[in-house]
DNA sequence: TCTTAGTTACGTACGCCGTACGTAATGGGG
DNA sequence: CCCCATTACGTACGGCGTACGTAACTAAGA
C-alpha cells in the first residue's frame, strides 16, 4: 500500500468495500462520483471527464478522489455500470426474439442518451453488478431457446456487438463534430465532397453504384430505427429453428 | 490560415496535396509518419503515440509534424488507413459467404497484429483510400448475392461490427494488463475471483449455470478461431437464400 | 478509557500531453 | 530575379494523471 491507502496490486473495484472500518467516514460515494462523471460526459463529452473535473464537481480535492477510484480507468468502469443501471427489465414474454430486440432497442436508446458509452464499452470488459444483472436477464429471455448455455452467451455478445457498432456509426459524425471547432453539417459536407470526388474517379464502380440513390452517410433520409430493427432481427433470425 | 499554414477549416486529410507548389520540399511523408506511429503503437500501445514521440521518431521537431497532420485525430486516420493497406485481396470465388469469411479472418489477423485497431476504428469513421478499396472488394465478393446494393453495405457493416467487437473482447484482457503494472494472469485472476464470488451469491442462477463448465473469460480452453468462424458464419447465414 | 494504527482529505510537484504562435530559412511561380 | 507561400521548429500555455507527504479523524484493541 502507498501512503494514501491506494493499492498497487491488481483488484476489481467492486470487491472493495465502500467503507473501511477505521478512519473518518467517507464524505462521498462511488454512486455520486459516477453520477458526476456521467453528468460531465453527457454535457461536454468524454474528453471533458478528468479526475480534477470530477473531484471539483463533487466538492472534493483532486487527490481525494483517489481514495474512491484507484485509477481513471476504474472511473470509466463506474460510469459504464452507472448507466447500465438504466435498463428496465420486464418479464420475458416467451418470444425470445422479441425480448432480445426490445433489449437491443433499450441499448440503442441508452447509447443515444450517453454517446460516450460505445467508446467505453470495449476497453472496460468487466462484470460489473449491473452488467451481471443484464446478462442474467438476457439468459432469462433466452430460456425458450434450445441451445447450449455457452452459445446463448455468444448470441448475447453478438447482438451487443452489432448494436454497439451500429450505434457507434450513427453517432460518429455528431461526436466528431462536437470535439472539433466546426459543425456537424460542415463535417458531413467535406466528407461527402471527398467521397464524391473519389467515387467520380471510376476506381470504385460498385461502391459508386451502391452509394448513388441513398446518401453515403448514415442518416441521410433513412429511418435509422427501422434499419436498426432490421439488422438486429436478421441476426436473431440466424439462431434457433 | 494560421501563420504556420495550418487550416482551421473543416477538411479531409486525404484531399490535401502532399506537396504544395511553393516552399521547400517536405522532408517527410504521410506514409513515413503513419508507419512510425504504427510502429510505436504496436510496440508500446496506442497511449504511447503522441505527436512528440512520432515527430522525434522520424527525426523532426514536434511542431513540424503539424505541417503534415493538422490534428492528432488525423494521425489516427493515417494509422488506420496504413494498416488497412495490409489486406490482401484475392479474386472472388463465386461463393460470397466463403469470400466474406476469408475477409473477416484477415480482419481478425490484422487486429491481432495491431491490437489498437478496434479502439481506433469507431472514432475514425472515414472513407480513407484503403477503406474504399476494402469496400469495393467486399462488393465484388457480394456480386452473386441478389439483394439491393444498400443492403450489401449493411451486410459488410454488420460483419465488421461483429468482427470488431469479437476481437476487442479477445484482446481486452491482454490490452488492459499491458497498460497496467501487473500481468495478464494476475488481471484474469482477480476478475475470475470476483465473478466467482458474485455467482456464488445465487443472485444470477442462469449465468452461473452458463459459466460453469466453460471458463468465464474468453480463451479459457476454447479454440477462439473456431468460435470466431462459427459466429461470422452464423451471421452470414442470415442473408440471402 | 486511552492509545494506536489504519483511513480520509488534500496540497504540492513532476513529467507528460496537444497545440497556438512567432520567426527564420527555403525555393518555385510570376 | 525576387516575392511570398510553405516548411521547420523553438517557446510557451494550460491541462492532464498521479506519486508522495502530512494533518485530521475514528474504530478497535490494550
Amino acid at each position: 500500500m502507498t501512503a494514501g491507502g491506494r493499492p498497487a496490486e491488481p483488484e476489481v473495484i467492486w470487491s472493495r468495500p465502500q467503507r473501511a472500518g477505521r478512519g473518518p467516514r467517507p464524505a462521498h460515494s462511488r454512486e455520486s462520483i459516477a453520477a458526476e462523471a456521467v453528468r460531465i460526459a453527457d454535457a461536454e463529452g468524454i474528453e471533458a471527464v478528468s479526475m480534477r473535473r470530477v473531484a471539483a464537481g463533487i466538492g472534493a480535492g483532486t487527490m481525494s478522489l483517489y481514495n474512491y477510484v484507484p485509477r481513471k480507468e476504474e472511473l470509466y468502469e463506474l460510469m459504464v455500470d452507472a448507466v447500465s443501471g438504466e435498463y428496465e427489465f420486464t418479464a420475458p414474454t416467451g418470444d425470445w426474439r422479441a425480448d432480445l430486440l426490445a433489449l437491443a432497442r433499450q441499448t440503442r436508446a441508452l447509447m443515444h442518451r450517453h454517446p460516450w458509452l460505445p467508446r467505453l464499452l470495449s476497453p472496460v470488459y468487466g462484470f460489473s453488478p449491473n452488467a451481471l444483472r443484464y446478462l442474467e436477464h438476457s439468459l432469462e429471455c433466452l430460456a425458450p431457446l434450445d441451445v447450449p448455455d455457452a452459445e446463448k452467451l455468444e448470441l448475447v455478445a453478438a447482438v451487443n456487438g452489432t448494436v454497439a457498432t451500429y450505434v457507434a456509426g450513427e453517432l460518429a459524425l455528431a461526436e466528431r463534430a462536437r470535439a472539433l471547432p466546426w459543425s456537424e453539417d460542415e463535417e458531413q459536407g467535406v466528407r461527402t465532397a471527398w467521397l464524391g470526388s473519389r467515387l467520380a474517379s471510376g476506381e470504385y464502380p460498385r461502391l459508386a453504384a451502391a452509394v448513388s440513390g441513398t446518401g453515403p452517410v448514415p442518416g441521410a433520409g433513412l429511418d435509422m430505427a427501422a434499419v436498426f430493427d432490421r439488422s438486429v432481427s436478421r441476426l436473431l433470425g440466424a439462431w434457433g429453428t
